[in-house]
DNA sequence: CTAATTTCAGTCAAACTGACATAC
DNA sequence: CGTATGTCAGTTCGACTGAAATTA
């Protein structure tokens, strides 16, 4: 027989930051896709909705640099909005390898919905932390994200 | 034609802690992995070594609910592990359904090498921060995780 | 010629699901 | 009986690679 529950995690996992980072964000990560899937959305859709609203109409390669989603990966996902319109996809008269993207009414509607749900889900994600807390991990994890984004892009 | 760089993120993601989590995030397991791939290893094989270093042999499913890995990858995971004489597999002589998995002495040594490659990746990935940023962040981080963690275990 | 864009067909690591046989 | 274990096959999500065709 084994002990019967000796179901700790390792010190040399808990100790690291890398372990803290990756296991908190897989549960935001699970909060915030149940969020979407629950109105039959996922995360790239969110995110493609959100820049074309916040930066208007582009094509799919800009689209994606500006959400951060990988350009062949753009193709499906402006597919999947397009079917629903909530996205509109049109040749670029000027530049014909380009299409152009641009979110539809219903696009919008859509858009302000799942910002509801995203903001249930932070609230879910954050219960345990105070506010000045919540503050002061933005900040943190914004340090890190914006030295290892300026690392990217300066080894690309 | 576009405008040159408006390729920032859109501030609705921005301002988001999900976002900001599961982005650093993903840099970091970017780091991890680079970090044990170097060594020929692969982020499950060393925290079912760790496991198994901290809280001795263990059958498979004991060894899954401490690492964290769901015991249809521990199959594969100590396959390969087994395969490299980092770790042993015995049927448990007491309860038949049972594999004992032990690390060998070469797994210790492995172990202890993986060990270098990970503190190196938490200072690259921690870098930007001062000694007491990096612990305000961990810590914010653990009360993240124990609480979510205590949230599964309860809805399971 | 080089470079950017769209598209398709995959790979990959990690987490997970469902099913089954075996043993408790 | 119900439960735990090990195994296998397959799926999902997000990120990514490689290559081809088109146009700048």
């Amino acid at each position: 027989m084994e002990v019967p529950h000796a179901d700790s995690t390792p010190a040399r996992l808990g100790g690291l930051t890398s372990w803290l980072l990756t296991q908190a964000a897989e549960h935001a990560g699970r909060l915030v896709a149940d969020g979407f899937a629950r109105a039959g959305a996922r995360g790239y859709h969110y995110r493609v909705l959100a820049a074309l609203d916040e930066f208007g109409p582009a094509s799919q390669a800009t689209l994606g640099r500006r959400s951060g989603i990988h350009v062949s990966d753009i193709v499906a996902t402006v597919n999947e909005l397009a079917t629903t319109e909530l996205v509109g996809r049109a040749p670029d008269p000027v530049d014909r390898r380009r299409n152009v993207i641009t979110i539809t009414p219903l696009g919008g509607e859509r858009l302000a919905r799942l910002d509801g749900h995203v903001r249930g889900v932070q609230d879910a994600l954050l219960a345990p932390l105070s506010e000045d807390e919540r503050a002061e991990l933005r900040r943190l994890l914004g340090r890190l994200l914006s030295h290892h984004e300026a690392k990217s892009k300066r080894d690309a």
